[in-house]
DNA sequence: ATTTCCTGCTAACAGTCGTTAGCATTCTCT
DNA sequence: AGAGAATGCTAACGACTGTTAGCAGGAAAT
């Protein structure tokens, strides 16, 4: 019987979650079927629960696999020794590579959460709350150390993340524009408007 | 029978699209069902047919009422005389207006579209297509007249657009700042980005 | 007062959902 | 070669989906 696993790097589990994860971000959590995914899979629907638990484990996995990327990338950052404005360039690029090459997971973790059992869904909020927090006070600390323009750091993070999750819609249609033009443009647009 | 229609100012599908877009934004367009919009509305799901054709119909209406209202109020300020940038000001707070205040409406147009069935997904995406089109030469003029700071138009559209649909998650925690503050400190940070 | 329209109801349709049970096949390891 | 684990299959479950048919009661119009 044909089993899955093509790939030599990757478990069959890991060939469902990115299966799926396009699926989701095609269809949505909801309107996306098991039987959906199946097909993609090369399997009938039923053999998916060999490897996974349930449609729900998928979404966990990949929402709580973003989060802690970033929040891995952000303690780095943190821990480093350079100026704000760096720390925070270093913070927006991460996010654009992230939405431009996990761009199916980085999608899912900003716009499929709400589909989170709980206590998932209680978590990742507080992750994700957590983690703005963190940012805010980044930017806070860099106004103190006079390196940064005084502004409202809790609207700087806010624009900050949205611009960059709104990359979702140049992969949507890739047209003129290069992923290096675009890093390279909105890093100068953001930044610009925090420094002095 | 319990007849819809409580308040007078508004029909009952008005009332029931109001209620839809709360359900929509909540559960996903996909995992809102016709018998929870119902219970909401205070009625029987069949008798919901007697007010709209069909779930899509809800979907369509509120997609399209909200691209127009952007759609014209972009043309009156592009047929308006001032410079550039108050342009663009001027755009930008009614996108955070409406963001304000009608904010489901707007979520869903922003985040359930692709569930909207063809022709009208065409439709739309050629809409949405065309006001950022419209909203890049606009910035496209100001540069050539020497009124913006010459940046990439594509990228300056799309950090705005985003940054504003980022509100979404303010909405969903009111905290400390209030509406005023967040459009004031929001439109110092995006027009700053554009200043010479 | 009677007709007509509007809007509600119940019941049901055909289909899809996520998931489980039970069994067959194949892979891995001794 | 044979045992046991891993992974596939078919069939089915109960619940839920959007929607329609047919009917009843109240509102508006004559």
């Amino acid at each position: 019987m044909a089993r899955i696993q093509s790939k030599r790097n990757s478990t069959k589990k890991e060939v469902i979650i990115e299966k799926a994860s396009r699926l989701f971000r095609e269809k949505g959590f909801g309107a996306a079927s098991m039987r959906d995914l199946a097909e993609h899979v090369g399997v009938e629907a039923a053999s998916l629960y060999n490897h996974i638990q349930s449609k729900a484990e998928i979404l966990q996995t990949i929402c709580f696999k973003v989060a802690n990327e970033f929040m891995t990338n952000l303690e780095a950052v943190e821990a480093s020794q350079q100026p704000t404005l760096k720390k925070m360039e270093a913070i927006i690029r991460l996010h654009i590579r992230m939405m431009l090459d996990q761009y199916e997971f980085v999608y899912i973790a900003d716009h499929e959460w709400r589909h989170l059992p709980e206590p998932y869904l209680s978590n990742f909020l507080n992750q994700r709350r957590n983690y703005r927090k963190r940012l805010g006070d980044l930017l806070e600390d860099g106004i103190t150390k006079g390196e940064v323009k005084p502004i409202d750091t809790y609207t700087a993070v806010l624009v900050i993340l949205s611009a960059i999750s709104g990359i979702d819609s140049w992969q949507r249609s890739r047209k003129s524009t290069t992923a290096e033009a675009l890093e390279t443009n909105m890093v100068k647009y953001l930044i610009e408007g925090l420094k002095k």
